[in-house]
DNA sequence: TATTTATATCTTATAATACGATATAATCTT
DNA sequence: AAGATTATATCGTATTATAAGATATAAATA
């Protein structure tokens, strides 16, 4: 039988625990709002201006804006719909993938360093664990 | 024999995706180095102004005055050393830790559900993953 | 053709960020 | 004890981020 309130708070401790000792030391400061915008563009296809308008809830002007923004920081890019020519649909650059990576994804050299003190069969562990996790937070659709 | 580049790779596409799909939907919008600030604090003991100005590499004018503008929200308070008068300690607010969470953590609704969704001995995985993660994690002084 | 829709721009306002200069009080040095 | 150092705080100033209302433009739809 599964205690799942203490294994949720079990799993959310120790997931900021990980992410504090593993994260990137980034330099690059960007901004609260601009890591929310690359997050949801990095995970979805196609999205117009008006989708991360909604999605940040903020007025489309300012989500105009934002996109701006990060346009003249070159980390992403606009590309006109040729179905509906108003829609414009946002894309990530290159640099804007490496940006968000340095904000969101664990260090690659510090996690590598901690799995190479896990035992085969506790490495392969933590690798099934996070198939289970993703596979099923992908049904999550609230 | 473990293909760690792979496997990091891996785990990191995951761990984005997960936070991606399971994160908070959170309305107080706090700035980018409240956020950094908040979580430092959160996991070290008795960390004084200064010591926060060098982690978020800022001058200390400035750490001093994110420190105001945290206290004015009522996430933080100060509390001055009794061995060393000069310096001043930042303590989290039950109120800091509640903001904080709702953008480290996962919603802990989301999550429960996902592990519903599991397995027992699926859920033991995970279990099991996290904590031989946190453990090395923790050891990891770079 | 009139209306709606999707973006963009302009104006205005506030908050966040940062630093140099300076002030203050406590501690350490000589 | 006097002077130097250390830890914070505050003031002045400047830039960027954030946001929304009003307005403009161009494409699609009724």
């Amino acid at each position: 039988m599964k205690d799942l309130k203490n294994l949720v708070n079990n799993i959310n401790e120790k997931w900021t625990d990980i992410y504090h000792s593993l994260h990137y030391i980034h330099q690059e400061n960007i901004s609260h709002q601009a890591v929310r915008l690359l997050q949801h563009i990095e995970k979805r296809e196609a999205l117009t201006v008006g989708d991360l308008a909604d999605y940040i809830g903020v007025s489309h002007n300012t989500a105009s804006e934002h996109i701006k923004r990060l346009i003249k920081k070159g980390l992403v890019s606009k590309k006109r719909s040729s179905e509906d020519e108003r829609r414009v649909f946002v894309i990530m650059t290159p640099e804007g993938r490496g940006v968000l990576n340095k904000h969101t994804r664990l260090d690659e050299d510090k996690l590598e360093n901690v799995l190479e003190n896990l035992s085969d069969s506790e490495a392969e562990t933590v690798a099934k664990a996070f198939h289970f996790l993703s596979r099923e937070a992908r049904k999550c659709s609230w």
